[in-house]
DNA sequence: CGATGTCATGACACCGATGTCATAATGATT
DNA sequence: AATCATTATGACATCGGTGTCATGACATCG
C-alpha cells in the first residue's frame, strides 16, 4: 500500500505538502496541488487512519455494545430487531458527524463486557453506547466508568445517562385514543411482570381510564401472563375466554405486544370471532412485519427505537465534547398507529367509503 | 491515557521490556514481570491499537458492507433481519479468530459503496464481505477489486467468490417431504419473478415432482405474484380461490415465503377453512417469529443465514491468508422444519396422541 | 528603499508501539 | 580456563502521518 512518501516522491514535493493537499490545512500552489492529486490518484493512495490517529490522539471511534448480532436462537422471540433499529438511529447520527461506529457483541453473555471494553480502549474509543434488546435494568462492571457511556433501552442504579421508551405515556395515549373512538370496556393483557414495561404500561392504562372517569374494573385486566412458549397459548386462551364470558365483555383488547396480538388473532378466529366486527384488538411495539401483514392490520403503539438511537448518539457526542451529563433518563415518545383492527364507533361509515 | 513509556517509567524498566511482558515475545525475569504488571494495572494502561498497527502493518480488520442497519422504512417487509443473521455468523468466526469486524452501511443507496470502500482502506481492512438482504445479483464498482472480497447472499457477473442459499435444493427437499407425507396435489405460490429465488425454487419443485413421477400440473402453479402491498392481498385471494375451485384441489399449498403464508392463513380462515384439517400450508425462510408463532406452527424451509455468514467469513479469511479464491459460489443447504401446518397422512394418529 | 506581511514549501521531530541489534550476566561445555 | 549458548535487558530506528519552525520569493506600505 502506497504511503504519503511515495506520493511525495512521485509528485516531486515533500510529504508535508501532500499532507497539506489532503487536509487543506494551508494554501498550496495550484500547479503543485494538481501534481499531488494526480500522484494520489495514480498510486491509489489512501491515508492510514492509524498513523493519523497516533499524532492527533483522537480516534473518532464510538463503541457500541449490543447483543443483537449474536442473539441466541434459544430465544427465538428476541430476534435482535430492536437493537438493530436502535443501531440504525445511532448510525445515522454518527455518519453525519463522520464518526466511526465500532460494534461489539456480548455473544449472549454479560461476562464478555469487560473484554469488549478493553477492546474499545485499545482502539481508543471516545465514548460507548450500550444497547439492550428490551426495556430493562442492567448493571455494568466498574471498568466502564472511565469512559463516557450512554445506555439505550436500559438503565442502571447509578444514574448512568440513559435513553428509554416512554411505555407509560404510550399505553396511555393508545387507551385515550380507544376511548375517543367510543370504547369504554377496554381489556389489558399484561406482559409478564418481569418486564419493566409491563408495569409502566399498566400505569398508563390506569391513568387514561381514570382521567376519562371510567371506573377501573379488575376483571378487564387478568393477571400477567407467564413467560412465553409453550403454555402461553393455553393461558391466553383461558384469559380470552374469561374476558368474553364477562357480563359486560370488553369491546377491545389491548395486547402486551404485537406478537401476543398475533396469537390472539389466531385464538379468536378459531373461536369463530371476527376482528374487528366482534371484538377489536390492539398491540404494542408497532412491529411492522406483524402489524401491517396481519389482516386486518393491527392498531398498535410504536416503540421509537430509531429515535432512541438518535437521541443516544447525540447524547454521547455531547458527553465526549464536554464531560457534562444529564441526571434524568430521556423518555422517548412513540406514536399510536391506528389501523383497522379496532372499530372506531364514530367514523366507521366514513372508513367504509374510503375502502 | 497512559502510554507504554509511562508504564516503563513507573516500573523502572525500558519500554521494550514492557512490550515483552505484553506480548510474551521473549523471556522476562519473574521479578521484572511482576513490577511491570503492577504498573500496568495501577495506570490502567491499554496498548494503542493504532501504534501497534503502524509497526506491524496488519490491521486485523475485516470490513463488512450491509444495508441492514439503515434499511429504509419504505420497505417495511425487509426489516434487515437476514443481514443480521448473516452478520451473526460472520461475527462468530471473526471473534474466534480475534479479528475486528468493521460494519459499514450503505444507507439504502449503492452510491455510497465507493465511499465505504475508501473508509475501509483508510482503516487498512484486510478483506471485505458484502452482505445482501435477499438472494440477488449485484454489481460492485471497479474500486472493489483491489481487496479480497466475498459476497454473501448475492453474486455478480465477474465470478467474485460468493456464498448463496441453495433455494432449488431447499424447495425440492420440502416437496419431497410433502410427497413422503402422502401429498400428491401440491400447489406452489411463487414469489415475484424479479427474485432470483423464485425461479430456483420453482425448479426445485419441478425436480421433486418429476423424480416422484407426479405429472406437472400448471393449474397448481399460478403465475407469480406482483410485488407486495397493497394489492397482493387481492391477488393472493384470487389465486387461492382458483386453487380451491379446481376439480382436484391441492392438499397442500407451498407459499413463496413465510410472510405470504401468514397472509394465506388469514385469507383461508376468513373463507372458513381450517389449517391443516382442510388444507395444509408450507412456507419458506423459517422466519421463526412467524413460523413458530402462527397457530398451527408453520412447516417451512430454513434459509441458512448463519451458516452462510460463517462460510463467508471463513472464505474471506482464507483469501486473506493466500490469494486463493474459488470459482464456484458456495451453496448452503437449509433444513426443512416440519410443523403442524401440514397434515402427514401416515403419522396423523400418532401426532394426535402426542398432543 | 527598507521593513513588514503573506504565500508556498521543506526539514525535522514526534505520536506509541515493536523489530533489530547490542550488551551484560549467568551457566554449560570442552 | 577459555569458549559458547542462553537469559535478561536496553538503545535506537522505524512505521506513516502531522505539528512546529524555518526559509525564500514576492507584494505592500510608510
Amino acid at each position: 500500500m502506497a504511503t504519503i512518501y511515495d506520493v511525495a516522491k512521485a509528485a516531486g514535493v515533500s510529504a508535508k505538502t501532500v499532507s497539506r493537499v489532503l487536509n487543506q490545512d494551508a494554501p498550496v500552489g495550484r500547479e503543485t496541488r494538481e501534481k499531488v492529486e494526480q500522484a494520489i490518484h495514480a498510486l491509489g493512495y489512501v491515508p492510514s487512519n492509524a498513523a493519523r490517529m497516533m499524532r492527533s490522539n483522537r480516534s473518532g471511534i464510538v463503541g457500541l455494545i449490543t447483543g443483537a448480532i449474536s442473539q441466541t436462537s434459544d430465544n427465538p422471540e428476541l430476534t435482535g430487531l430492536p437493537d438493530l433499529f436502535i443501531v440504525q438511529g445511532i448510525q445515522q447520527v454518527m455518519a453525519a458527524q463522520k464518526k466511526t461506529l465500532m460494534i461489539a457483541d456480548t455473544a449472549g453473555s454479560a461476562d464478555n463486557i469487560p473484554h469488549l471494553l478493553e477492546t474499545f480502549r485499545q482502539h481508543r474509543a471516545e465514548g460507548i453506547i450500550y444497547v439492550a434488546d428490551y426495556h430493562k435494568q442492567i448493571e455494568l462492571p466498574d471498568t466502564a466508568k472511565s469512559l463516557p457511556i450512554v445506555l439505550a433501552n436500559c438503565f442502571d442504579t447509578r444514574a448512568t445517562p440513559a435513553v428509554l421508551p416512554d411505555d407509560k405515556l404510550g399505553q396511555k395515549r393508545l387507551v385515550e385514543r380507544l376511548i375517543k373512538a367510543g370504547h369504554h370496556r377496554i381489556a389489558l393483557l399484561r406482559l409478564p411482570e418481569t418486564f419493566v414495561a409491563s408495569d409502566l404500561r399498566y400505569q398508563g392504562y390506569c391513568d387514561a381510564m381514570s382521567e376519562a372517569s371510567i371506573p377501573f374494573d379488575p376483571a378487564l385486566v387478568p393477571s400477567t401472563l407467564q413467560d412465553d412458549d409453550p403454555r402461553q397459548l393455553g393461558q391466553l386462551t383461558e384469559a380470552l375466554k374469561h374476558l368474553l364470558n364477562l357480563e359486560q365483555p370488553p369491546t377491545v383488547i389491548c395486547c402486551g405486544n404485537d406478537k401476543m396480538a398475533l396469537r390472539v388473532y389466531g385464538i379468536l378466529r378459531s373461536m369463530g370471532l371476527n376482528i374487528p366486527e366482534d371484538i377489536s384488538i390492539a398491540g404494542y411495539d408497532n412491529y411492522t412485519l406483524i402489524a401491517e401483514t396481519l389482516y386486518p392490520a393491527l392498531t398498535t403503539v410504536e416503540l421509537p427505537y430509531r429515535d432512541m438511537g438518535r437521541q443516544a448518539a447525540e447524547l454521547i457526542l455531547d458527553m465526549i465534547k464536554q464531560a457534562d451529563h444529564p441526571n434524568e433518563p430521556a423518555l422517548m415518545q412513540g406514536d399510536v398507529y391506528w389501523r383497522s383492527s379496532v372499530t372506531d364507533f364514530f367514523t366507521t361509515n366514513v372508513k367504509m367509503f374510503q375502502q
